[in-house]
DNA sequence: TAATATAGTATCTCATAAGATACTGTCAAC
DNA sequence: GTTGACAGTATCTTATGAGATACTATATTA
């Protein structure tokens, strides 16, 4: 569907990725399969437990982010990403594309202020 | 290029798209060309002058978007997109078709609970 | 001489995002 | 009986985003 001005839904993919934490988290998620609490933790430096939390709640209830506690102690959670999470991976994808373009274009300008 | 875990850059992306308006302000470039500050701001109910001083300032200095002062009074000042600004529409297209897929995806768990 | 058009600045306030830190519950291991 | 693992809560503070409102400059027009 091509873009309308009087039905423009870019902020609804926009609403879901902002954050610090949000596309790191999914990128792990879709790059790493399920993984625990602790684990995204841990490959999360500088991540609060109430961030991450609150983050995952977040993707959780927007149906991006599957959440599975299992009833042990010391307790279990795993969290994967759904399938209808996976169709936000084209534009990460295209996002992360544009960022390395955008790394050497700002390089190119430091060289030409310094040529 | 792939992603990389070591070398995500989709914040560089995210960081120039955030906020309330700035993908607006892209998308009523793209979609229209060269505009004038008053052509813009009238385009945008809601935005005050500020922010969108603001944001088109920060666009400005990313070279996403072009600005032009002509020395008349009263004042005119025109933007525009840089062809590496364009660079960032497939990018806005794809979380537009994103959000229309995400819209319908709300109805139907909306109907899920009702059903 | 007062109003108008254009493209802004300057302040102030409020809401949200993010971070720091401390606390909870339960079972197993030592 | 104290420690540790795991997955969180609760509370407080700070930084940032956004909005409301008022003000500025200058040539032209009425």
């Amino acid at each position: 569907m091509k873009y309308q001005p009087n039905a423009c839904r870019v902020e609804d993919a926009l609403s879901i990725l902002v954050g610090k934490w949000k596309p790191i988290i999914l990128l792990h998620l879709l790059n790493h399969g399920t993984q625990r609490f602790n684990e995204l933790r841990k490959s999360m430096p500088g991540i609060t437990q109430k961030m991450l939390t609150k983050q995952l709640r977040e993707l959780e209830a927007e149906d991006i982010v599957e959440r599975v506690v299992y009833p042990e102690v010391p307790p279990k959670v795993e969290y994967s990403i759904t399938e209808y999470g996976k169709s936000l991976q084209p534009i990460l994808e295209a996002m992360h594309e544009w960022g390395v373009k955008h790394t050497l274009h700002k390089q190119e300008k430091v060289k030409e202020k310094h040529g």
